[in-house]
DNA sequence: CGAGTGACCCTCA
DNA sequence: TTGAGGGCCACTC
């Protein structure tokens, strides 16, 4: 079913503490799905009591345009996340779940290595 | 069943 | 730094 699929997703999004976030690619990457950052937009459509202002893009970057995307910037500094310009310190406030085994690359559809 | 639509992402010029 | 191009895939006409 690939129902399941934003299941997992939401799952993952789920587990980001206050003060981290994710991006759309991680949280596809880390439900089981390299390359699906766009089904993480479906798995945050219309879901309420997910924390989906922890959820930014590639870089940092605060993909919600104009009120919302303010918003989504205030809860996250409320959390104690920091800013640099208009994106995230990803260096300070990824989160990655468990820690794998160092040097693990992951490959996404295309066969292309995605460092983890 | 085909085409269009995303709060996206990576590579390369 | 920016933009085009191709890739991903659930979901809705």
């Amino acid at each position: 079913m690939a129902r399941s699929m934003l299941l997992r997703i939401r799952s993952v999004i789920a587990a980001v503490p206050r003060g981290k976030v994710i991006t759309y690619g991680q949280a596809a990457a880390v439900a089981g799905f390299p390359g699906a950052a766009r089904q993480t937009v479906w798995a945050l459509q219309g879901e309420h009591g997910l924390p989906w202002h922890r959820v930014v893009a590639a870089g940092g970057r605060i993909a919600l345009a104009g009120e919302e995307g303010r918003e989504q910037r205030l809860r996250l500094e409320m959390e104690g996340v920091t800013f640099r310009g208009d994106r995230v310190r990803m260096e300070l406030h990824t989160w990655t779940p468990k820690p794998r085994q160092a040097g693990r690359v992951l490959r996404d559809r295309t066969g292309r290595p995605r460092p983890w």
